[in-house]
DNA sequence: ACCGGTATTGCACACGTTTGCAATCCTGAT
DNA sequence: ATCAGGATTGCAAACGTGTGCAATACCGGT
């Protein structure tokens, strides 16, 4: 490999004027700056990262965690990491935990040893046992969406109470009266706003408590964040006595889960029941019907926690931020049919 | 930043012996070796990266290119190549290209700065931009699915013409006897595989070309491989004289699109059309019909290509892989109503 | 001729680690 | 007592790069 010192001996410099030539340095005589990147460019030459990074204490490289990557919402959020990472000069270091200690360990382990400049962690779910090692690291750190945000200072995160308010309203207005949700059994900090702000409307439409209007935990079941979770949550909720006419779920993966547990039953979205997401996957428009949801701006995201991270690597103390999601309204809610003609639609079914 | 020397200092001992220490040779005595861990760990040391791979002259480290890794079937390849390189002590570094030249340039520029030991190529377009910059690396690629085998010895890939037999011998075994293709504008090879197999499979089933089976030209339409690009495809084919029964789609993104089309025009999947895809990725099963498709073993497919570069990074020479996809038949495929029904039901909605 | 100043270059060290080689110490056998 | 050999350790070089400082050369002004 073609180093630092092999063009200096061709051009007949000292490796240090072959080093300021490459960086444009102005030190160094305009002839010699362009015979050296002649040169360079000829022996195919490309600087070490590493043997920069030794020097500078910098590598350029930041890592980020995330459960997995398979997960099209952390795919989408890598990608405007990466699109940020790429136009500053960085590179992404990935490390997907699995929700598995022992990933978990290894993987922050590496990250240390890379000596990454900052770390940017998405996975709603910190393990316990690696978060000990991520705030001792002596990086930056900013979390996406996550979990503990009181551990650590620096974060960008979605308004969940909000963005769930805006889906509850949704279905309000179309007229629902009993408005279920379907959260996620972990529990996570995210889900726990979500099932606010769907409280928070549904009892400031409705102060009093009035029948059929109003949060009721007979309303509320849990899946565990997949379609399958989304269909089992929903089936339960299709069992019960007196059955929602509209669901809010805490993601679009298991709204498309509940979907189908709605035509299993020889329903119909949004005739017999309205169904509204959060997220906005990239397929979610796909859907039959397509999904009404809550957007999150997800590249946005990954660009504007690059962008915080940033400005702790400059020192600086930046804010936290938080994003809108904004209600993009579908084809799977609509207005509820009348009691009298939804009894009667599952009549003719059962 | 706590270095080697400060632990020895600390140990009494000189830096190279706690070197050997940490690395558990059996070269240093079994107290000191306890005593060196004791201390590092106290200080919470851990070795740094490129500091070793200065000398050692490997970084441990894998470039993955990409198109997007928004993309879910790159987000699923990747989590196969993250899980094998975690498991064999490598980092992955992303490098995403957005089929832009000149972030392809950019991205690739990086890994080379960077010292990758290795590259995997998931990107389906190859730039001819950075074809030679790739190919003038030192280090060993390997090509995932990509279009220019010929260029870079290794590779794994899916059998595309086999997968493509296998769907198009699906919808002729239902009865069809005019199936349509859903191809991909932009001529990968992988499209072109695609398309000879179902041509393959349509004239080896009817070698005389009788009426209404073989190949037709006409019953090919292409996309972009969106949803959007196979749903207009898809329309393209409904307004055709002599409509398709059955389609089998380059893509579920597309084949995803397709139902939409057919839905739009009144028909429904599969009574009116049949539609089959090709990757089977995470939501095909949840789409209403569920989809029927070609499985990509992706995890495995990233893991595999794990393999094969470390093999090349071992100094052997390994052969080039090829997996074979497996038919996953759902309800968006089903045997073809006869001519006559399809007539009157499209009249009755026209 | 001398001086101050600027432009250009090289020297030498630093960064954190690995490793070949030499040095030292110890043990047991002769 | 001597020696062979093993165990344990340190020395020093090397990896590729950046940079403070000194050195040199040159220029213009007095």
């Amino acid at each position: 490999m073609v180093s630092i010192k092999d063009i200096a001996r061709a051009a007949q410099v000292s490796h240090s004027t072959v080093s300021r030539a490459l960086r444009n340095s102005p030190l160094v005589n305009i002839e010699t700056r362009a015979l050296i990147h002649k040169l360079a460019g000829e022996a195919g030459y490309t600087v070490s990262a590493v043997g920069r990074s030794l020097v500078t204490k910098r590598t350029s490289t930041i890592g980020v965690v995330v459960t997995t990557i398979a997960d099209p919402f952390a795919g989408e959020v890598v990608s405007g990491i990466e699109e940020f990472a790429l136009s500053h000069d960085y590179s992404v270091i990935l490390a997907a935990c699995h929700a598995d200690p022992d990933r978990e360990l290894r993987a922050v382990h590496s990250l240390q040893e890379r000596r990454v400049d900052g770390i940017l962690v998405m996975a709603s779910r910190i393990g316990a046992l690696y978060l000990p090692r991520l705030s001792g690291m002596k990086v930056p750190i900013v979390l996406i969406n996550s979990h503990h945000p009181g551990e650590f200072v620096y974060s960008i995160r979605i308004d969940n109470v909000d963005g769930a308010r805006l889906a509850t309203k949704h279905l309000v207005d179309l007229g629902h009266r009993r408005i279920a949700y379907i959260g996620d059994r972990f529990g996570f900090q995210s889900d726990m706003e979500r099932l606010t702000g769907y409280r928070e409307m549904l009892e400031e439409t409705n102060p009093g408590f009035e029948a059929d209007l109003g949060f009721e935990p007979d309303l509320v079941a849990y899946g565990d964040g997949t379609p399958e979770g989304g269909r089992q949550a929903m089936l339960q909720l299709l069992s019960r006595a007196a059955r929602p006419t509209a669901v809010f779920c805490y993601n679009d993966r298991m709204a498309i889960g509940a979907m189908r547990a709605v035509r299993e039953q020889g329903l119909r979205v949004p005739r017999d029941v309205s169904i509204a997401g959060f997220d906005d996957l990239f397929l979610s428009s796909y859907t039959d019907p397509p999904l009404t949801t809550v957007r999150q701006p997800k590249r946005d995201m990954g660009v504007q926690a690059g962008e915080i991270l940033l400005q702790l690597l400059a020192g600086e103390k930046p804010e936290s931020r938080v994003t809108s999601g904004v209600l993009v309204v579908r084809e799977s809610t609509g207005p509820p049919r009348s009691a009298a003609s939804l009894r009667s639609a599952i009549r003719s079914h059962g």
